[in-house]
DNA sequence: CTTCTCGGATAACGGCACTATCCAATCAGC
DNA sequence: GCTGATTGGATAGTGCCGTTATCCGAGAAG
């Protein structure tokens, strides 16, 4: 298909796909000569996933260009392209160290960590972009004068690493790696929406059963 | 305190707070003459809670405004500032009503609600963001060609219900009505980077379970 | 008195996701 | 084979948004 068709089956203007060609978001369609460029099913599907990324995801682009490029790296094996996938993603701003909060809420989450005995997160705290988000959201709170300590932290801490539990398993249904592989990606990007939304829906539900509407 | 008091103790320069003033996210401080105004530790509480909002939640300045707004308003109950707030937030673009993927979305949370029972969501469906935002997720899904239907979304609404009992648990806690609805603000706005960071920590240290390091 | 700082108003900036405009090559319909 | 529409590439422009820089005249400080 020619990028008119291209447009038209995704949904999305022309004047846009050009610009992820542009930005590597897309690979360059088969040239046939030199004004026409055919285009297949997979650019069909790659396009709907960076859609998908940009609008409910919330990526930026150059995130999305870097998180594909790992997708499409066969020379790694699968936990690092996932692991490189996740680590893509957008990021708090780095957080200040020197910030008496910021060195609490360090304190606070190791505890945490120790607790859960997360052994393997704790190996990665230093250059875990997880962690670091961790860190500056706790700050943020004890910044405003609300403690959200270990004790706090941890039965969260264990739904979520429930939900991971489910992530995974849902993950290795798929029969092929590349479907394994793009559905985790699609696991941290996509679902986070997903969760967030069930999460205030359930929030929705519980405030009324508590309170009522009025 | 003066604005460049204002903004040393708070780490925003002076220009930010003079734009945030102009937005209304702070209210002005006591005139004392013509070119001086007084800020009191409230103001510094606020400007706080504006920075976590907008940087750590990445909530929109407008929305910021609106959220704050329903905060401020002391003539609604409860859990109508409480709704107010959670709807202030950003939100997911309207769902396209003639996709296809979005109908089959719609009957698909709709059933998720049916099995567990939320009736209480299931009245607000006409009009929760958080409804809508999962209808666009669950849609974005199926469009890239995973199916993710009630019987996977189940357990993780299950999850998130818990953690919704959890949110309420902790803002009861808090002896104050005030502190109380902040509480409840941050719970929405705070926790959720809070929870991502978890939970990506979390499918992290799952990975390394099942996977190891290589 | 004069130099410094204050706060208000306004304009400018930079990043980002697009979008509109040109253009020459080429395809489709007659 | 001619002609008008369409194609894809290059480039510049747009709109939004959070922030910052520039002026300015009115006090405060030494």
């Amino acid at each position: 298909m020619r990028l008119a068709e291209l447009s038209e089956r995704s949904g999305v203007s022309t004047a846009t796909i050009k610009y992820y060609l542009r930005e590597g978001l897309l690979p360059a369609g088969r040239q046939i000569n030199a004004t026409t460029a055919e285009y297949d099913e997979e650019h069909l599907r790659r396009l709907r996933l960076v859609r998908a990324m940009i609008q409910v995801g919330r990526v930026p682009v150059a995130k999305v260009r870097d998180v594909l490029g790992h997708v499409d790296d066969d020379s790694l094996p699968r936990t690092i392209r996932l692991g490189a996938a996740l680590w893509a993603l957008p990021q708090v701003p780095e957080p200040d160290e020197d910030d008496e909060y910021v060195q609490a809420a360090h304190l606070e989450v190791d505890k945490l960590l120790d607790q859960l005995g997360w052994e393997n997160a704790k190996q990665l705290i230093t250059i875990s972009p997880a962690y670091r988000s961790l860190v500056v959201a706790v700050a943020a709170f004890r910044r405003i004068g609300y403690t959200f300590g270990a004790e706090l932290l941890a039965p969260y801490a264990e739904l979520m690493y429930r939900t991971a539990v489910l992530d995974l398993d849902n993950m290795e249904a798929y029969p092929s790696e590349a479907e394994r592989i793009e559905f985790a990606i699609l696991g941290v990007i996509l679902n986070e929406p997903v969760k967030q939304a069930l999460h205030r829906l359930a929030q929705e539900e519980e405030t009324a059963r508590r309170y009522g509407f009025e």
